[in-house]
DNA sequence: TTGTACGCGTTATCAA
DNA sequence: TTGATAACGCGTACAA
């Protein structure tokens, strides 16, 4: 490894000098700038990024802490989406990205913050926080910025970035309701998935509002393929069954359209459903699953930008909202006779 | 902060004497060990590991490069099962994992092994990774062990792991052809990815095995949904079609499918239709994608073990070839008269 | 068994 | 404009 120390000694100058030179600072010399420059790229010299953050106690680093609640499936639904999103922004904003998987039995054992001090990383992002995970108060109560997606939670330090679940909700039963639908189920998801608690409020909230009593078809499911299967036979036994089920993410809306099709249904003229997240599966589904869009991108990118924000004492929102999107598909059918 | 000198001093020591506790040394006393331990607990210490990577020269780091080839589409796929399998099995062996996302105008301009010595990475493993990468032949001279997921590179320090394409293709063969397929088309992938080079040559193989002439139903496409769409737009005009299609990647092969249905045909009666890489869509598609299935995460965990073993001297295979797997679902139909 | 002294590669503060 | 020197927090060879 070929340090400042050698460049000096080649350049016959002290290594304050040379790194003064890499380091373009204005109170050294054209002359010597561009000549120890040139040097240190002929001996192809790369600065040793661990010595620098001892001295300047920076590190650049953010921690990221992807928290699978069951095994994979959140990952592997719409996860990546995030982590495309957090990686440019944060290389753009010139910061590195420490990749933390915790799964439950290790983040038992480990703290977070702890983590994150010894690394000497400056900040973290977290998704897929469950209310149930033990670290909650000390993540709230941290002393570097924070930024969480997707899980509501406060703090001085802490920079929250979800998607408006609430107008995500209202605007899928607006459109449900626009089409004739009045008899309205919903497919909860996991009580420790506080956007699948907001979800539900949503749906609850929208009832009231148009002054319709506590509908009977609510289902809870925890978010994966087979909660919907089973709200599916569930649901095709019903001796009144709703006209429309909106579930709190795809995979259960998927989940429940392949059952109810087993079970001789037709979507949607039987039986309309909606999801929720856009993942990837709901395009090619049959009939393609009319769902609400996260702008999982944005949502990684203004976390970044929170907690980077925070670092370099920049303007920073503590709240950011990111609009969803409604996608129309197939999965959903109109009510021509409205009753009375 | 607080420092090993700090707890040397509210324990009487020096500091050499912290550092050989914290570290279990034998040449310490049992008795002053757990003094200071507790000690150290108490004041709530942890560990510099900046400093400790600057004096060891070792960062226990890996290096993790997720070069997308065209925006997200890979990742999204079925990338983030690798990252699963690799995340999981670096912490298991004690690595940091840090995340570089490139885009292709990034990657002109940067180094990955300059960006890997800088950051005192000891090792990186490569997802993604293109023909036309222009940084290939650096990675294969990497004077640090590299880890390659499905992409053919050999050098002394590079490792690598691909599910067993070869098989995979002749195992779906073999199911299309059991099943009374003897006109059997091919959709391939783009030719920069040469993992999509190997599943064609595959199915040019196993025509060859069959003494059947080359069959002029290959369509070349992208892996994108597009392309298997414009492919069933052609082999829907074709005049003598063929009985099924082979698809090199599952999002050309839905693609295909649900263009087909648009176009009237039935799937699996009026043409079967095989994928590969059993994405999560795969699953939900109707009818269910019939199609060869990857095991990432085991593909991921091969990746580390190969640079956390070239790490730690211990002995590793330098190729490894993981098994596909046959996921029948019902795309694929039966040929009821294989005629003469 | 413990203490002393040095070095890792860099930045930063003086003085020249 | 440059050089000498100290620091960052830790590990370790050597001496005690």
């Amino acid at each position: 490894m070929i340090t400042i120390k050698d460049i000096a000694q080649a350049a016959g100058v002290t290594h304050s000098t040379v790194s003064r030179c890499l380091n373009d600072s204005p109170l050294v010399s054209k002359d010597t700038k561009t000549r120890i420059n040139q040097l240190a790229q002929e001996m192809g010299y790369s600065p040793n990024i661990i010595a620098r953050r001892l001295v300047t106690r920076r590190s650049r680093t953010l921690g990221l802490f992807f928290l699978s609640r069951d095994e994979v499936s959140f990952m592997e639904n719409y996860g990546t989406q995030f982590l495309d999103g957090i990686a440019r922004r944060s290389a753009e904003r010139g910061y590195d990205l420490l990749f933390f998987t915790l799964t439950k039995d290790l983040a038992n054992r480990t703290s977070y913050i702890k983590l994150c001090k010894e690394r000497q990383v400056e900040g973290a992002i977290f998704i897929g926080v469950a209310s149930d995970d033990p670290h909650l108060q000390e993540i709230s109560h941290s002393s570097l910025p924070v930024g969480v997606i997707d899980f509501p939670m406060h703090g001085p330090l802490v920079g929250q970035v979800s998607s408006d679940n609430q107008k995500g909700v209202l605007d899928a039963m607006d459109y449900l309701w626009s089409l004739g639908h009045r008899r309205i189920g919903f497919l909860r998801g996991p009580l420790t998935a506080p956007v699948a608690q907001l979800r539900f409020k949503s749906y609850e909230d929208f009832l009231k509002s148009k002054r319709l009593p506590g509908q009977p078809w609510v289902f809870q499911g925890d978010f994966t393929r087979s909660s919907g299967e089973q709200a599916a036979q569930i649901f095709s036994k019903l001796p009144e069954p709703p006209t429309a089920v909106l579930a709190a993410n795809d995979l259960m809306a998927l989940g429940m359209m392949k059952k109810l099709k087993l079970l001789g249904l037709n979507i949607p003229r039987d039986l309309s459903i909606m999801g929720f997240d856009n993942a990837l599966a709901a395009e090619f589904s049959e009939p393609g699953l009319t769902t609400v869009g996260q702008q999982a991108g944005l949502m990684g990118a203004g976390a970044v930008d929170y907690v980077v924000g925070k670092l370099e004492a920049s303007p920073v929102q503590l709240e950011l909202l990111v609009p969803p999107e409604l996608i129309i598909r197939d999965s959903v059918g109109e009510i021509p006779s409205t009753g009375a």
